[in-house]
DNA sequence: TGTGTTTGACCCTCT
DNA sequence: GAGAGGGTCAAACAC
């Protein structure tokens, strides 16, 4: 209790005045002194009493992602766009409306990679918090905690994972994990990030389920898609779980990026994919229609909940999530893709309507996040392949 | 100023 | 028919 007030304090504080960057960063390292030490009487009652931290926002630190602050910022992923990774695994997914939202499993390590990489920590974190956990292996979150980062780096390469798989592939990616960081992560993996643009509408704390849930919808105006989303406190995504067919392409990411190149590559690669694509696409229509409905979505919730029980018969595939797509067990309806099928087809179909969603995308897509996240999750799932 | 998030309240569905 | 819970709406707020 103290701990929350003395929390609250320290978050709140930042809200009234405008937390910069540099109070970001202290905060967790003024959190833990809090915990630690800090008697929460002085602070508390100036700070609750007079301030409520109604909304508190925490930004991204853009310079320090520490694996603590990005966890809880990971969350924001409702917006957020996402990456090829994400998208390769969708497009295995698409039969299935549930495999899209697939929260793929990113490791903070990633996302502060990212986040060093650029100002897209944010955009990156939430795909980092994508990390999907099972909410039934209390276990695993507890180690996950423990190894948060391993986990998530491993969910970029196993998007796979999110078929349920996830949880294993953590255990062999540790490892990889700490390379991980090293190495560009692939941010390719968000929660949020199916490709689709959702704006949080509702949250709300379910009974029973220990997570808050936040309810999203697709932007696209007539676009009846809506999902649902429990995360953890850390940030991490206890269960997704989508409802209806998005009815639109999924929006393009400025097809030039900032970067051009970038953004040149994604476009070669959807062109590419299109041809490829489309009948694929076809295919994967039939199949979603069969499975995707609204009653597919309940059903196939556990897989899609990455409901974590499944993971730790697929360390194999865990293993292999790197490229999971392609060698990870599809679900009943199918999921199964090429990291590169997804990642095309996503590009490939995003029409961006939408001028409003123009700051989260745009921040998104300029940098031609999806480009150099398509090559850069390749770059890692071949490593991480290797690896493993 | 515009957009997105938060959050309390209301409505609907299920038991 | 009543209660509980989930889902959605919409005003307020933050950025």
């Amino acid at each position: 209790m103290e701990t929350k007030e003395t929390d609250r304090v320290v978050i709140v504080k930042p809200v009234a005045s405008r937390p910069t960057s540099s109070n970001f960063q202290s905060f967790s390292e003024l959190l833990a002194g809090a915990i630690n030490s800090s008697p929460p009487s002085a602070c508390n009652e100036s700070a609750v009493a007079t301030i409520r931290p109604k909304t508190v926002r925490f930004k991204p630190a853009p310079n320090r992602a520490p694996t603590a602050v990005n966890s809880s910022q990971a969350e924001v992923s409702g917006t957020a766009t996402g990456n090829s990774t994400d998208k390769a695994i969708k497009s295995d997914e698409k039969p299935t409306v549930i495999y899209k939202p697939l929260a793929k499993l990113v490791s903070r390590s990633t996302v502060s990679l990212l986040a060093n990489m650029g100002s897209f920590n944010a955009h990156y974190q939430t795909l980092s918090v994508a990390e999907a956990r099972v909410k039934s292996q209390p276990q695993d979150k507890h180690n996950s905690r423990s190894q948060p980062i391993v986990n998530l780096h491993q969910s970029v390469s196993s998007q796979a994972d999110v078929d349920g798989t996830g949880e294993p592939l953590r255990l062999a990616s540790q490892n990889m994990e700490e390379e991980a960081r090293t190495l560009p992560a692939l941010n390719v993996d968000r929660p949020s990030y199916d490709g689709y643009n959702w704006r949080k509408y509702g949250q709300k704390q379910v009974k029973g389920s220990e997570y808050p849930r936040s309810y999203y919808k697709c932007t696209h105006p007539n676009c009846p898609v809506k999902k649902k989303v429990e995360r953890s406190f850390d940030g991490q995504i206890a269960e997704i779980v989508y409802k209806g067919e998005h009815n639109h392409p999924k929006p393009q990411p400025p097809k030039r990026s900032s970067s051009g190149a970038q953004g040149l590559g994604n476009v070669l690669e959807g062109s590419g994919l299109d041809s490829t694509n489309n009948l694929n696409n076809s295919s994967h229509l039939i199949e979603r229609e069969e499975c995707s409905e609204d009653r597919v979505e309940n059903k196939n919730l556990a897989l899609m909940t990455y409901h974590g029980k499944g993971p730790l018969a697929h360390d194999p595939i865990a293993n292999m999530a790197p490229n999971a797509g392609r060698g990870t067990p599809d679900n009943s309806c199918g999921i199964s893709g090429d990291h590169d099928d997804g990642s095309k087809e996503l590009e490939m179909e995003d029409d961006e309507p939408k001028n409003k969603r123009r700051k989260s995308e745009n921040q998104l897509n300029e940098p031609g996040i999806s480009g150099e996240g398509i090559q850069e999750a390749r770059a890692l799932q071949n490593s991480t392949d290797s690896r493993l």
